[in-house]
DNA sequence: GTATACTCTACTTTGTCAATAGGAATTATA
DNA sequence: TATAATTCCTATTGACAAAGTAGAGTATAC
């Protein structure tokens, strides 16, 4: 699995709205100056989040997005797989591993595989809910080292 | 972690030497011909698995390449980070998780390095001892099923 | 001395990533 | 209705790496 700036960005911005969720609708200004990412390309990658259905947006004057499902129905993975592509660190569209008759390529084919799946459990079971906790009980870390 | 070609080519080769191991020397012909990749490039990622310690060479007529350890003490990690780099799946250059002061940020490194670590605790536990052995059982369950 | 093989360096092609740009469409509100 | 704020859409660019190509140079067995 590698992870992209636009990944980076996407992750970034589904957590921001997660933390708005119920709340008020955030606009690409406030997201990018937030999550640090140049405007242009964060509408590019949240278009693309709106076509995979995890978010929604507002047009016009104080318009702005919002996720279209709860915090707690939204995985890390799902997001990734869907602005990444597949988790395998090797493409199955290499002939030599989707064909996989010759013993000495399928070792390896089994390796990746167990990557695959080894991945696949961390960043299917992680919520977008999980995160909010987080970050709301560092931020309470914080308030009380005050 | 993404594998390219050439992490791929590196591996295969490094199994190929190894089902070679105290046996003959290896040319990059055949050594091309086998795992399937054009012999030039071959060449280069030979080159340098050698500087990496992990093979030898003998020039001239009837030269070719060994490995110079034995297959037990190489492992696929060591391989695929010697020839693709650190195996996380996000750069640590990137500023805003190598200096993880904000909090939103922070939550989404510890997940990469959870990754990081299933990963490693896979191919870093693989030798090429290991698949020569599954090659070796691969081809008795074939000779059998003739 | 010649065929065979590895060594080294440079170059090319192709594709992707990241960003930039500019306008079109939509909507609240004064 | 005009305007400011906002999202939507498409095109383009610059930088870089991946993958392969090329050719000359060096060593060695026979």
């Amino acid at each position: 699995m590698k992870v992209t700036f636009k990944g980076d960005y996407a992750l970034k911005a589904v957590l921001d709205l997660a933390l708005h969720y119920n709340k008020e609708l955030v606009t690409g200004h406030d997201l990018a100056q937030r999550i640090d990412a140049p405007i242009k390309f964060l509408e590019q990658v949240l278009l693309d989040l709106k076509k995979g259905g995890f978010v929604e947006s507002r047009r016009g004057n104080i318009g702005g997005y919002l996720l279209s499902k709860a915090p707690v129905q939204i995985t890390v993975g799902e997001i990734i797989r869907f602005i990444e592509g597949p988790t395998e660190p090797i493409s199955c569209v290499r002939e030599s591993y989707s064909n996989c008759t010759d013993i000495h390529r399928c070792v390896f084919k089994k390796i990746w595989q167990r990557v695959s799946q080894a991945t696949s459990d961390i960043i299917d079971n992680v919520t977008f809910e999980d995160l909010v906790s987080q970050v709301n009980a560092g931020r309470q870390v914080l308030a009380y080292s005050i």
